[in-house]
Formats: structure tokens, sequence, C-alpha cells
DNA sequence: CGCATTTGACCAGCGC
DNA sequence: GCGCTGGTCAAATGCG
């Protein structure tokens, strides 16, 4: 909170490649950042070449903190969701944009309450009335002069046809929205578990209406209805939506590369100039030390990443 | 009949 | 302070 300034593009705090050794269609990319991450997809124009990679640039509004949270659950997914490619049909293996953890407004002084205890409920979110809404209380009653706070969230890019993907979950959809500089309308949809309050927010991305972009936001406090017999997506996602907050939360990506760009600096706003971003995020052949590949350097074949 | 989806309205937060 | 946008609610409708 304070160098910030000299940050030309502050907000990219990871630039993640991937390149699935699934083709084309299976391409997707993790996103790290923050409360507007789909809307900084779209502004940000993120873009992604069929024989290449989809790249996505992170903007984190939280302190250091929440970057030391997020690296450290930038760990690898376990293996099972990288054996598990092959269900899916429609559904290719989602990247997850990446832990969006954020409290709107003031709130952040709480930093997220699931997020400091693992706890599979979150009561700022159930007090608040705007996600769990016990049908007793008047939501739009309780709604006034609450503060909606946000649960640690995930975003996910997914090259798919389909714009609901198939994640373990049952989720019942309570809203669509047309968005802003989108001509893709934006689903909302809920976990069907009246003790679980996931939310998952999907939209086509506005620049290739081919990707899928879902948000999760919460952690389920349940298990899966049952996986359909594999499917990357679904353990990954299942994987970020139930164990968004855990601190020992594993991830896994998939044949791709992460690069530290600006250590911190996130406090500029969204308004950032796509060539930026892009500056960051293209050149990616650039070798990267062996800490940044720390991560993936004991899950990810060499070969996997050197493509 | 029960559950999921659709859709318009309402509310809160944020930027100007 | 006002307007805009995102997010949520809830009644109506559709489907299995």
């Amino acid at each position: 909170m304070d160098d910030d300034k000299d940050k030309p593009d502050p907000r990219t705090e990871f630039s993640a490649e991937s390149s699935w050794p699934l083709g084309a269609d299976s391409e997707s990319v993790y996103f790290f950042g923050s409360d507007r991450e789909s809307s900084i997809l779209s502004e940000f124009g993120w873009n992604l070449q069929p024989d290449e990679s989809y790249r996505s640039l992170d903007r984190i509004d939280e302190d250091d903190e929440e970057r030391s949270g997020l690296a450290g659950s930038l760990g690898m997914l376990e293996n099972s969701s990288l054996q598990q490619q092959g269900g899916g049909g429609s559904s290719e293996p989602a990247v997850p944009i990446g832990p969006i953890e954020k409290a709107r407004g003031g709130d952040t002084s709480t930093s997220n309450p699931s997020v400091s205890s693992s706890s599979s409920e979150d009561p700022a979110e159930k007090s608040t009335g705007s996600g769990g809404k016990p049908p007793e209380i008047p939501s739009k009653v309780r709604k006034k002069g609450q503060k909606r706070i946000r649960q640690p969230r995930f975003a996910f890019m997914t090259k798919s046809e389909v714009d609901h993907l198939e994640d373990g979950y049952r989720w019942r959809k309570y809203g669509q929205k047309a968005v802003k500089n989108s001509p893709f309308p934006r689903s909302y949809y809920r976990c069907t578990n009246s003790k679980c309050t996931v939310k998952k927010r999907v939209e086509r991305s506005s620049e290739d209406s081919t990707i899928v972009i879902t948000t999760y936001e919460g952690q389920h406090c349940h298990h899966t209805v049952g996986f359909p017999r594999g499917g990357v997506i679904s353990h990954e996602a299942a994987a970020f939506a139930g164990q968004l907050s855990s601190p020992a939360s594993q991830f896994y990506y998939p044949g791709m590369q992460f690069r530290r760009e600006s250590p911190l600096s996130i406090s500029q706003p969204h308004q950032v100039p796509i060539e930026a971003a892009e500056s960051h995020a293209l050149p990616r052949p650039t070798p990267q030390p062996p800490t940044d590949e720390g991560l993936l350097g004991d899950i990810v074949p060499p070969g996997m990443r050197n493509r």
C-alpha cells in the first residue's frame, strides 16, 4: 500500500500460460484475480490462440497476505485430477483462474472467515443473508444494512461449448444477468445442498465465445454427488470449490507455467491497458527461475512444460 | 408432484 | 447525490 504507484501494470500477479496436452479443445487457464475476475477477464481482453495456450492475468486487490495465501495455495492439485482426464465429452478440463478472495468495501478487515478457518461454514455469508437465506427471514429486509461479504473465489476459464460444466456437484440456477461489455449473459448458480452456500457464476468470454468463465465462490461443506466417471473439470472444479479456503489446498496446473510478474502492487483498479497485460503475458518463452517452477516442477513433467 | 429454470424487480455497492 | 451495474430474490412456468 505504498509502492504501487511505480508499477505500470500492477494487476499482474501471475501470468498463467497453459498448454494442455489434450488438444485445442481442451485448453483452459487458471486465473488468479480478485473480485472482478470476470470483468477483468473481459476487460483485459485476455485472449488465447488456438494452437497456443490461454493466457490470463490476475489482479488482486488484497494485501500481501492475500497473496501469501494465494502463493501457498498454489501448490499442486492431487495427481488424481490429472489422471481423471477422460470423461468430459463436452466439458474440457478447466483451469482455475485463481483464488479470488475479497470482501467488499471495508469488510476486508475481517478477511475471509472461511479462509482463516477452514471450516466448512461461513458465518459471515450466512449472517449477511445475501448468500444463504433462511426462509424465515425476509431476505430483502435482511439485506438492508447488511454488507455482502465475499467468500474466496476461484475462476476457471474453460473452453467448452456448454455453459454449465459438470463438476460433480448439483447446482440450481437462481439468476441470469446481462453483463456489461459482453454479449453473453452471466448465469448464477447455487449449490442445491441446502447447507452449502457455494455459488457459481458462469459466463462466456466476450472475446471468445468458446470460452466459459466459471467462478466459484465459497466452499462446499459436503462431498460431490458423485463423479460422472471422471472428467478433469469435475475434480478440479470440485477441488477448487471445495478447498478454496483450505490452507492445505493443492492445485494442479497441467502443463502450465507460472510466471510471477509483479510480486506485489495490486492497488490499481482494473482499468489497465490490455497492451500492458499482453506485454506481461505474451513473452512467455522467458525461462523461469527454478523457484517459479518449483510448484509445478514437482508435478509437471518437463516435457509437458516444454511445449 | 416435485424440482429446476426463467425472468422481472429490487437492493447494494461503486464510480462519477 | 445520482446513476449504473452486479447480485439476489421470488413468483411463474416448464419439464421429468
